[in-house]
DNA sequence: CGTGAGGTTGATCCAGGTCAAGTGAAGTGG
DNA sequence: CCACTTCACTTGACCTGGATCAACCTCACG
């Protein structure tokens, strides 16, 4: 793909896109870099814990991810795509950054709420929202690995693979193909259906 | 208390700074406002979801709540204090505001990390890993209502009760009083014992 | 062709959910 | 001052959804 500047939405010139394949590595914790805008895809952010990396968000089309760096100058999680995504290095405006700050602020409250509503319930009402979350409007992508899923919603990889096996069978979403990037659609994926995030 | 303007860390001068009790209203989704500063204690933010009200945040001493209103005109979520706390008005400093912004953005951001690690793992974990991050450094505190403590760590009151009585017993925690506000302190409260928020 | 990452499937077990019946303190109204 | 209610929490008995452990499959790739 040729190299592109875009023009975004806060009308400042940026610099060429970036693909990024299923479960590759965006950025690494630590590692000095620029913030992204994501264009399209999702991505999981991981932070270093004692025992290892744990699952720390989420962020999806159309959030800025290492906005961080601005402030300490490295990255403080690391990232990795979920399914296929595509970003742009993302700068401060000249103007009016506080006011997309202040957009980027609610929009990852309003994702910090969604995904603590994945975290409770049965694991169907858990995985199809997840699914709802990633391609709503019952859009065709293609499936996380079994790995993130379990870790954003806090079930075991056994547990995903049963609980798509059987949203599969009821017809409430259609798997197509296997492994390595299944691409999947169907009733669950509108938020309506799924999502029932009670306390 | 008499009424008293602060001199707060953006050198700004605020309003009047409000006292809010354990499991207070402070605000409701809808309603118009102004953003806050949480000075001392903790805050809940539910959203207003299709089957009632749905737990949807944390928000802790030096955070800033309902900043959305300088983007929406109201607050999006309802806040209500866990245990006692004590809030001042939050403006837009006239300069530095991207800046302040984005510190605020990596405030929700660890937040939304640490709620994620209290939502899974043995309940123990969760219940000691939430009075971890309420009281660190072992200081004593108010303990929240066990449906407060049940809503953030995705458990059952009666899990949490039962939870409770039981580090109280292996002396990891120690409960002063009873009900309305319990006085807690001891072991579990440094954060290293707790919070092992694997995925 | 061998290897490994990613996914599947089965059997077993138990932590925590659910239901149900308490208690005790604080408030309310007569 | 005392019945009555209500809110916040407690305790017990039972049951189940999902974790755990283990074996296996299958594709992609060097």
């Amino acid at each position: 793909m040729m190299q592109q500047s875009q023009q975004n939405t806060d009308g400042v010139v940026r610099g060429p896109r970036r693909e990024v394949g299923r479960g590759e590595l965006i950025y690494h914790a630590g590692e000095q870099g620029h913030a992204w805008r994501i264009v399209a895809g999702s991505v999981r952010l991981d932070r270093d814990e004692s025992e290892g990396p744990a699952f720390a968000g989420l962020s999806m089309a159309g959030d800025v991810i290492g906005a961080e760096t601005m402030l300490f100058g490295a990255y403080t999680y690391t990232a990795q795509a979920l399914s296929g995504c595509v970003i742009e290095p993302w700068g401060e405006p000249t103007e009016r950054f506080g006011e997309s700050m202040l957009r980027l602020l609610a929009a990852t409250e309003r994702r910090m709420a969604d995904m603590l509503a994945l975290r409770n319930g049965r694991a169907d009402e858990r995985v199809g929202g997840l699914l709802a979350l990633l391609g709503s409007a019952g859009a065709v992508f293609k499936l996380p690995r079994l790995r993130d899923i379990a870790d954003i919603t806090g079930l075991t990889i056994e547990t995903v693979s049963r609980t798509l096996h059987a949203l599969d069978e009821d017809g409430v979403l259609d798997v197509e193909g296997r492994r390595q990037g299944r691409r999947i659609g169907g009733a669950a994926l509108t938020p309506a259906r799924t999502l029932r995030g009670r306390c």
